[in-house]
DNA sequence: GCAAGGTC
């Protein structure tokens, strides 16, 4: 029998197919496909399936002393063990292996890990390996008719990396985490890609809290060209022209920068009734088509329709994995030989949204794609495939990048567009005598639309400017002076970033996003464009300071030259792992005697991360801290000595503004919940506010409101006087939340939930069965007529056991959480209690069997 | 529990 082993299960499955002709047969075995056809087996890997660890004796990170990492064995150890034993078991029976994993570096690192997996089990079978850069017939035919060896040496490359980076990633992070006593999950990481991307962050930050704004003027003026009765076109509409000067290097320069000047020339401009036209230039531009999608050019284009990176990947992701569109983790921009445009158009002839778009393209005489820079042996640009799900078939989020992805295909065989550019410099007389005020006009037109006519994503807004001719004159219709600022360098939006990190070279297609991503899970940035918080300066402080290296660019670049030596045999594993080796136990020495200040450093900034503003009970700082049940509030640093607290909203995390509130002089707070997401203000202005609110009584509580006393019974005391039962009443809650409560609270717990905004009006109206008046919520225009609470309410939760997004009630359930199982099928608690765990959790990756009884155990 | 790299 022979084995064919593949990175992944849907190169698998494709492999197999071309190889069979479509007859393999899918078999489960533990959980892990395996495809059959005649003697041959193939099985796909999950990426590594093995990753490199220290031995379990160094897990406590108490016990073990940073340093000692430095020179601690490492192991490999099985991380998907039930792809493992499946290989294992195949691996016994196979009298041939063939490695087919992906045609890169990692590629072959994977190929070697499954190789020992291999030799473990059975030192006697031949192992070959084959190459392919894209899965199609005539490629995965010829590969498999040639097949290699593999390449230890690139393989050894490949695993340098894995060493260099436990060991920098996990001393380094366990010192700042240990120095700084942050061990639970608040750990300080600190890592060769994270690091400099966020020292990249930090640098900008830097550089908008330095920058001094400088005053300047920007001046324009209107101009009207005359009705020119003789050519019979109507150029009559006025168009804009912008000041400028020569600057020192006879540039020309729009800011003026001093006030004086500026006035001058407005006044000039304002008084003036006509411009000359001194110059006329006109001249066409060609506007070629866009290289083909990689990984970073499909993001960035992603991120201008408004997802952020990770959304993009995760859509992108779907569609591949449903076989719409190719490998969406790709560097290349160079679509392979194998790739035939005119076929692939031709399957979207016909179609209803991109059937008119195709067939312009096949009537082009030449489909000649565009090429970017990079080229790889890995995996095809992006592109869609010939599979061509309907409108229907995806959700609006995954039509719209499919769509993308599709015209993106489109543009790199269309033609290119022409713009022409006009030019017009006209003058205006200055207003003392001398050199005349110059002006300018530059006006775009799209002659020849090309490629935008398929791919839309671009701008193509054209400026108008009518034919003039030198020595014309206009009239000039109005003058505007601005008062402008300089402004800070901007912060990197996601995809800015990941550009930037492609550039630098750090990173990979596939990691890129997920690293960002990594710096929001680690408190390191907040919000989007991501800010850096207190604790990422000083992270980054820290590093420059005692371990430059990991925060700096060198260190991969360093990183890549040592594996091309190793690729190419001219260094050995051994020598360059030792050599970072030794550089990182200099860093630990120059850090020895640092290990409280640093720690000092990092606690402050933890600390200045929470802080809110002056305690009025105290003369300590208010801090937002989190419960010991996972819920935030405000507390006093002064903490146990003064004791004052004030509650925060109970729905998402909080993130400190930097506004205050001019009253206590407290930094704003706004709760982020994905969509919910809300600004709660200062959190002592919403407790007093809700303390001023009188509890208005509607009703009846319908649980304990049975033996309510009537007004002369309680008139006459005695017992039928102490009897009373509880009323509905609309209360206002300190953390800002409003509900309608039992005024015997907390004897009697009855709520029902109100909306956190707008004017709640109670009618005369009162609803028949509950006996309770409709309400009306005043927000915005539209009143919202809520009607009876209890209605309400009931609605509600209707919708919600409908709509399944019940999920993220239960604690301990996050929205990634909750994604992730509704993916599964599991919808809402109800799909949730009657789930079998087993299952699930072989399904759901990161949810355990017993993260799933727990939290059936809340369900009920 | 640490990294970064696969994959989902």
């Amino acid at each position: 029998m022979e084995l064919i082993i593949t990175e992944k299960d849907n190169a698998a499955r494709r492999i197999a197919d071309i190889l069979s002709g479509e007859s393999a047969e899918a078999e489960r075995k533990n959980g892990v496909n395996v495809y059959k056809w005649g003697g041959r087996r193939c099985i796909g890997l999950s990426g590594h399936v093995v990753g490199v660890d220290f031995p379990d004796e160094y897990n406590d990170w108490r016990d073990v002393e940073p340093v000692e990492l430095i020179d601690a064995p490492i192991e490999k150890k099985a991380t998907k063990e039930n792809i493992v034993s499946t290989l294992r078991i195949l691996a016994r029976k196979a009298d041939q292996v063939t490695i087919a994993t992906d045609y890169d570096r990692e590629g072959e690192l994977i190929g070697k890990e499954a190789w020992e997996l291999v030799r473990d089990v059975n030192d006697e079978v031949p192992i070959r390996r084959v190459r392919f850069s894209s899965i199609t017939q005539n490629e995965v035919t010829n590969a498999f008719e040639n097949p290699d060896e593999l390449d230890f040496d690139l393989a050894a490359a490949g695993e340098a990396r894995q060493e260099i980076d436990l060991i920098w990633g996990a001393a380094l992070t366990r010192f700042l985490s240990l120095s700084s006593r942050q061990l639970g999950d608040d750990f300080i990481s600190v890592g060769r890609v994270q690091s400099p991307t966020l020292k990249l962050i930090v640098d900008r930050e830097r550089e908008i809290e330095a920058f001094d704004p400088e005053d300047y003027w920007e001046l324009f003026a209107d101009l009207l060209k005359a009705p020119d009765a003789n050519d019979g076109e109507d150029d009559s509409a006025e168009f804009e022209a912008q000041y400028f000067y020569r600057d020192e290097d006879d540039n020309e320069a729009e800011r003026v920068w001093d006030e004086e000047t500026a006035e001058s020339v407005f006044e000039a401009l304002e008084t003036a009734a006509s411009a000359t036209v001194e110059r006329v230039n006109r001249r066409t531009r060609t506007d070629d088509p866009p290289a083909p999608f990689n990984t970073t050019q499909f993001i960035r284009a992603a991120s201008s329709l408004g997802y952020s990176a990770q959304q993009a990947m995760s859509i992108a992701e779907d569609l591949y994995t449903a076989g719409y569109m190719t490998y969406p983790r790709t560097d290349n921009t160079v679509y392979p030989d194998d790739l035939d445009p005119e076929e692939l158009l031709d399957t979207f002839s016909g179609n209803y949204h991109f059937g008119d778009d195709a067939d312009d393209l096949l009537e082009l005489d030449d489909l000649e794609p565009t090429e970017g820079d990079e080229e790889t042996t890995d995996h095809p640009p992006i592109h869609p495939t010939e599979d061509v799900p309907t409108k229907g078939d995806l959700s609006d989020d995954e039509w719209e990048i499919y769509e993308l992805v599709v015209r993106r295909f489109f543009a790199t065989v269309a033609e290119s567009a022409t713009w022409e550019h006009l030019k017009v410099v006209t003058a205006v007389e200055a207003a003392a005598a001398g050199d005349d005020h110059t002006l300018k006009s530059n006006g775009k037109r799209l002659l020849k639309e090309g490629y935008h006519a398929v791919y839309p994503y671009f701008n193509t807004s054209e400026n108008y400017v009518p034919d003039v001719a030198e020595g014309e004159e206009l009239e000039v219709t109005d003058a505007r002076i601005e008062d402008k600022q300089t402004q800070p360098p901007r912060r990197y939006g996601q995809s800015r970033l990941i550009e930037t990190m492609e550039k630098m070279g750090i990173g990979t297609k596939a990691t890129r996003h997920e690293t960002i991503e990594k710096l929001y899970d680690r408190g390191y940035v907040e919000s989007d464009p991501p800010r850096p918080t207190q604790l990422a300066e000083a992270v980054v402080e820290a590093a420059e300071k005692f371990a430059e290296l990991v925060v700096s660019e060198e260190m991969t670049a360093e990183l890549e030259e040592d594996m091309t030596a190793i690729a190419e045999g001219e260094a050995d594993l051994s020598e360059v792992a030792d050599e970072s080796r030794e550089y990182l136990e200099q860093v630990f020495e120059d850090l020895r005697d640092s290990r409280e200040e640093v720690g000092d450093l990092l606690q402050k900034s933890l600390k200045a991360d929470k802080k809110l503003g002056p305690c009025p009970e105290s003369d300590h700082e208010l801090l937002v801290r989190q419960s010991r049940n996972g819920s935030y509030f405000v507390g006093c640093d002064g903490y146990p000595d003064c004791e004052y607290t004030l509650p925060l909203p109970n729905t998402g995390k909080p993130l400190i503004l930097d506004e205050e509130c001019d009253e206590h002089g407290l930094r704003h707070v706004k709760m982020l919940a994905g969509r919910q997401t809300f600004v709660h203000g200062c959190p002592l202005c919403k407790a007093e506010e809700a303390d001023e609110q009188e509890d208005e009584v509607i009703g009846v509580c319908p649980e304990c409101g049975e033996g309510v006393a009537t007004e002369e019974q309680r008139d006459e005391g005695g017992e039928a006087a102490e009897a009373e039962g509880g009323e509905l009443a609309i209360k206002h809650l300190q953390n800002g939340s409003r509900l309608v409560g039992c005024t015997r609270y907390p004897d009697c717990d009855y709520s029902l939930p109100l909306p956190r905004r707008g004017d709640i009006e109670v009618t005369d109206e009162r609803c028949e069965e509950h006996d309770l008046p409709e309400l009306i919520v005043h927000n915005g225009d539209e009143p919202w007529e809520l009607g009876c609470p209890i209605c309400n309410y009931r609605e509600f939760q209707a919708r919600e056991s409908e709509s399944g997004s019940d999920l993220e009630s239960l604690d301990g359930i996050g929205s990634k959480t909750a994604e992730k199982l509704s993916d599964a099928g599991i919808e809402s608690i109800e799909d949730l209690k009657s789930a079998e765990v087993e299952t699930v959790a072989s399904e759901v990756q990161g949810v355990s069997e017993d993260r799933l009884r727990g939290w059936q155990a809340k369900a009920d």
